[in-house]
DNA sequence: CGATTATATTTTATACTTGAAATTTTCATA
DNA sequence: TATGAAAATTTCAAGTATAAAATATAATCG
């Protein structure tokens, strides 16, 4: 899983220099450390408060608002698709713990927001998550924690802006 | 994204030191920058090469083995489940990318490999890959680089190694 | 040998995910 | 005030993902 396309023949690498090969290392490892954590959530979710990731993901962003968000919020705030949350807040509904809220001067947005069932339900599975967690990352002190913090954060920066600079690239050579 | 649990109330906060909250922060760092670069890959590939991570995936696992691999190993190298892998398999053998082999002296196996087509088309993919991600986390020497795969490594090991941990400690608990 | 257990894979049911199309409503503006 | 563009959401089709059940074969052991 570490190689990769780093082991690639010689003739293919064309960007293939010692900088790019520690990149792509770096990202194959980012993505265990998530798959391994998340794994590990996921599968405690489950068995300890039967629900999901992606359930608890929304009632973590619900929490956060007093009066409920627009589903537009919602599905950019988790960066997921505006139908991927009609169908998550469809089943949180049916379970009680979220509902919908007609906006009053705008007839096509809903709002979502927590039930006071769900409001509790959601503050028991966080302290659980968080206790989780703590223990996953247990070997971290928080200098530790920190400075990787930081350097992530720039890494999703950076990734993030290469997008426009790309695609302007693409279309014209400024 | 960035608080999630870490501003419940107090009164809940029982695991909740300085250094609990660096950790979750951090766990909420990695999975942004997680799916900030993985949303562009996924979307590189659809647009420029018609095919979707999963497979991709799959077909890099498969373009590190020469005689195929069974079912069980490339389910347990790509961390996903044993139906899953079957169902991706199934359509990159309906599109002649990979195929099926029995496994001589055990009827129940089979093993998967790359065709030609699969191996060559895998090339393409894998070099123009390596280029992404090169320019997605361009802005990071290797040295800066070799330093947080180290700690991403040491992170998913910890992570792994605290499954058992915890399920002996369980029993006390409630 | 025959019964049980273990292994390898597929199937099934359900949920999650995306991108694109469809629907409904609002807004700009001519 | 029409009307066409824009916006908010849902619906849709296809693919991805899981856990659990089913199937088929192999291995073990009495």
């Amino acid at each position: 899983m570490e190689t990769l396309a780093a082991d690639l023949p010689e003739r293919l690498g064309q960007t293939d220099t010692t900088a790019s090969k520690a990149r792509l290392r770096l990202w194959l490892r980012l993505l265990k450390a998530q798959k391994q954590i998340e794994g590990q959530v996921r599968e405690f979710l489950r068995q300890n408060h039967d629900t999901t990731l992606p359930r608890f993901d929304v009632l973590a962003a619900l929490y956060r608002t007093r009066d409920g968000m627009m589903m537009g919020a919602l599905s950019g705030e988790l960066k997921v698709s505006n139908g991927n949350v009609t169908g998550i807040i469809d089943r949180l509904v049916a379970d009680d713990l979220v509902e919908r809220v007609p906006v009053e001067g705008d007839r096509r947005a809903m709002k979502v927001r927590l039930t006071p069932e769900g409001r509790t339900t959601f503050e028991t599975q966080a302290e659980a998550h968080e206790a989780l967690i703590d223990r996953l990352l247990g070997g971290l002190g928080v200098d530790e924690a920190d400075a990787l913090s930081a350097a992530l954060l720039a890494i999703a920066e950076t990734a993030e802006q290469s997008i426009e600079t790309h695609s302007a690239t693409s279309r014209t050579q400024e």
